[in-house]
DNA sequence: CATAGGATCGCCT
DNA sequence: GGCGATCCTATGT
């Protein structure tokens, strides 16, 4: 496995960069247990957030605020925050430095440290629930806004990696993302990405465009 | 200072 | 498919 470098994250395309990482692989090593807390899962769905232009993002007309400071920053540190006060939502910012682009990192295929993920979740037993949708995701591998918003995914506690892992591009499918529908027009563009089939992905239509 | 609302989830019917 | 949980953040006075 090798960490995608900063080239990666600071191209200039966030849906391009969002559909090359479904299939890469996000890791955590974090708690008082250190390494032996390592969680990780293959990234089956993501959304992209395109910056001032887009009606949905939380950087949407050059909103620039304490809590999304961190998504003017350079491209490949983390963006987390608290959603309907329970859920942490984790994003990977991309572009350079004062383009706040981001990508939503909704579901994960669990591939490391399930016993982890079961404690921290409180299951029983591994199901797709484990890591689908975006608040599993970061309940499961351990990730809070308050520790871990800003964060270098070049950092040991988390990153980004890629193993040899292929994709074919017929198994991406495009759909309008979930959830943002006070976004007007936008709601409707299709910079929602997941992999085909896969039982991991959220939300009960697996719409198909692109 | 007060208030409304959110890039969700899981349980209920 | 409907709704309550739960609390921080942004905004307005």
């Amino acid at each position: 496995m090798k960490k995608l470098t900063l080239s990666f994250y600071q191209r200039p395309d966030v849906l391009k960069i969002a559909r090359e990482l479904l299939g890469k692989v996000l890791v955590t090593k974090l708690g008082p247990e250190g390494y032996r807390d390592e969680t990780s899962g293959r990234i089956v769905e993501v959304e992209a957030y395109n910056g001032v232009v887009d009606k949905a993002s939380h950087a949407s007309g050059g909103r620039r605020t304490s809590r999304n400071e961190v998504m003017y920053g350079e491209g490949g540190i983390s963006y987390v925050y608290l959603c309907y006060g329970i859920h942490h939502l984790f994003n990977v910012v991309t572009n350079r430095q004062e383009t706040p682009h981001a990508i939503l990192i909704r579901a994960l295929e669990p591939i490391k440290g399930i016993d982890v993920m079961l404690e921290r979740t409180g299951k029983k037993e591994l199901d797709t629930s484990l890591t689908k949708g975006p608040g599993n995701v970061s309940k499961a591998l351990g990730i809070s806004f308050k520790q871990h918003s800003g964060l270098s995914l070049l950092s040991k506690e988390i990153f980004i990696a890629e193993d040899d892992f292929k994709l074919n591009k017929k198994d991406i499918i495009a759909s309008p993302r979930i959830g943002v529908d006070y976004a007007g027009e936008d709601a409707k563009l299709p910079y929602r990405f997941f992999i085909r089939g896969n039982p991991f992905v959220s939300g009960s239509r697996q719409v198909n465009s692109r």
